[in-house]
DNA sequence: AAAATTCATCGCATTATTACGATTATAAAA
DNA sequence: TTTTATAATCGTAATAATGCGATGAATTTT
């Protein structure tokens, strides 16, 4: 086994999934806030700012691009990452929705 | 190696990170649904509603308790689980914090 | 051209997650 | 008391994630 059976869940659900695993790590929140604080796409100063090896900050770089958060421009050898705007303000909406939903229909039973 | 370095980061990243785990699995996505919807608590009918097996069920619901998002009540020889809405307010206030403080600093670059 | 910088990727070891069947524990029903 | 129902837990197998050093590819700098 160990296969996450995502045919059998609704497309919205699995999206939902993945911005939060994106989400599911420390590391990955740490890296966007310092990509929220300096608007200015900074790259590599991120391993600097982190107690983290080079290999894994790159790697986390990579989850949080798989997962559509943020977006990666080569500009030299130097790679400037920054937030995708559009991505994260579907996840905000995915998120948002599904909270709201229970704050909507909320009668409290246990 | 394989151990994530959770004192490195903040208490408040760590706790985030946490609630978007519990949510990084369509599956828990989709019983936080159910819990939703049917407001009055219900228990082991998830399971009749999803295409996985009690054991999986009952871990997923575990591991969502675990993170906080939700509270069971023993009731005879059934198990009544709800959202807990204190965390789930909590969770939406991290989440929403780390979103607003993207769209309140925005200058759009790359 | 040679050396240095920047970052991705590979390989590896460790640990975590996903899923299920089987079993166990508890409570309700017969 | 015995059976049934409910749900947690154990054990197992497969896969994914975490972290790092080492290596590689590309671009700058010297």
């Amino acid at each position: 086994m160990g296969l996450t059976k995502s045919e059998e869940f609704t497309v919205k659900d699995n999206k939902l999934a993945k911005y939060a695993k994106a989400l599911s790590h420390p590391a990955r929140i740490a890296i966007l806030r310092i990509l929220i604080k300096r608007q200015s796409c900074i790259c590599g100063d991120i391993v600097e700012e982190l107690p983290l090896s080079q290999s894994t900050v790159s790697q986390h770089l990579k989850e949080l691009k798989d997962a559509g958060l943020i977006k990666g421009e080569i500009e030299g050898a130097k790679v400037c990452y920054c937030i995708d705007e559009t991505e994260l303000n579907q996840a905000k909406s995915y998120i948002d929705e599904l909270f709201s939903s229970y704050f909507l229909s909320k009668t409290s039973c246990c």
